[in-house]
DNA sequence: ATTACTAGCTCTCGAGTAC
DNA sequence: TGTACTCGAGAGCTAGTAA
């Protein structure tokens, strides 16, 4: 969508148009975005054709009507600067799930790990953790992690060898609770790895590729 | 500012851009964008130019950060959207204070409203009404008070006549608080009138041609 | 998975104007 | 305190490419 007919949708829903017919004429609609008569016909004819805007051509007025497309629209909108002011106590990923590469199912398995996630976290890992890929560029998104307080899994030792210190953040996949592990001395992939009391796969019918939501909460 | 600037800096914010600096590349942000590498990094220049991000361009990466003016732009947008989803519960205008034509002190001064205008909204007028000519394109939003519900004023004699039924909605100017009287037979005009306890024009120090912010708010 | 200039194409704007 | 088309000027876009 062209963002001056975001604009122009906004403004009308400033006025009160939304679930509301008003009474605006382009010049005066003209007037609230600094731009001419013309260009602001044309931004309802726009509208109008995307199904945004339902209006009422009178002789000397016109009524003009945000729709629900159009609704939704300003919606995404204002959901999209919750993220940015409200929810910071989260972020957000998009990603796709991977073939998991059976390596977490051996340490999600490690007694000296599964006993601090029960104290820690408050359920044991249903064994092997779901990788999720995310975009390159949310990498970004992924930093603001590294600088914020986590519940932190204390490295241990077995007879055979040592096993880190872990990082980690209470999310949800797809609504479904869990948590994100971070290693600790790993550099930042762009591949996160969700650890959840369920067999997720099965609880949420997903399979290698699919799209899925994942929220990870900052800890206060 | 450009609709499309205003875009590309929400989706910088979106990225985690504010009060940090983020890694992206142009043709990331094109992609973001949906859009051309180029266009981006025009994008980059204009909103640097504006003082709106802040850049530190490397060899093979640029940082990106979103600056204080670019931060309070999109929180200008952000309540623009709070105010269309959020603060359904009242109408904010802008107006100017008009000369009084000395008509509202007639009416504020009878015995029959001052009664009911202490028991239904728990003050007593200071003689007059300020009067606030708003903008003719806000009738709209005026009109939704139409069909909302109102504390209302009830009709009386005297022994010369008779005083029409009003209808008060609780309101702030410039933070004062008091009410918006409509009378209810009159058609909706472009004239607010405003009543408080105290002498608005001394308290908050407004004359004639005055800007001023009226918030209106919805009886429950 | 570099940025950004130049050149030419394309889209958008608004004056003029029909209705 | 009408809407919206036409069309010329100008702004915005991207392919090519330098750095």
């Amino acid at each position: 969508m062209k963002p001056y007919l975001l604009q122009t949708l906004k403004e009308l829903a400033l006025l009160g148009a939304i679930k509301n017919k008003i009474e605006i004429s382009s010049l005066e609609l003209a007037k609230q975005l600094e731009t001419s008569q013309q260009t602001a016909s044309r931004y309802l004819v726009e509208l109008d054709k995307r199904g945004m805007i339902k209006r009422e051509l009178g002789i000397k007025k016109q009524l003009i009507m945000v729709t629900g497309i159009g609704e939704e629209k300003l919606q995404e909108e204002h959901l999209q600067y919750k993220q940015i002011f409200e929810l910071t106590d989260r972020i957000i990923f998009k990603g796709k799930v991977l073939s998991g590469l059976g390596e977490g199912r051996y340490y999600t398995e490690q007694e000296g790990y599964i006993e601090q996630f029960r104290e820690k976290l408050g359920f044991v890992p249903h064994p092997g953790t779901l990788n999720v890929e995310i975009e390159y560029v949310e990498r970004n998104k992924l930093r603001l992690l590294k600088n914020s307080k986590a519940i932190t899994i204390e490295e241990f030792q077995t007879k055979n060898r040592t096993f880190g210190s872990v990082r980690c953040f209470r999310a949800k996949i797809n609504g479904s609770e869990g948590a994100i592990v971070l290693p600790l001395r790993t550099h930042y992939s762009n591949v996160l790895e969700f650890i959840s009391n369920d067999y997720l796969r099965e609880k949420l019918n997903i399979k290698d590729g699919d799209e899925v939501k994942i929220i990870i909460y900052f800890e206060k």
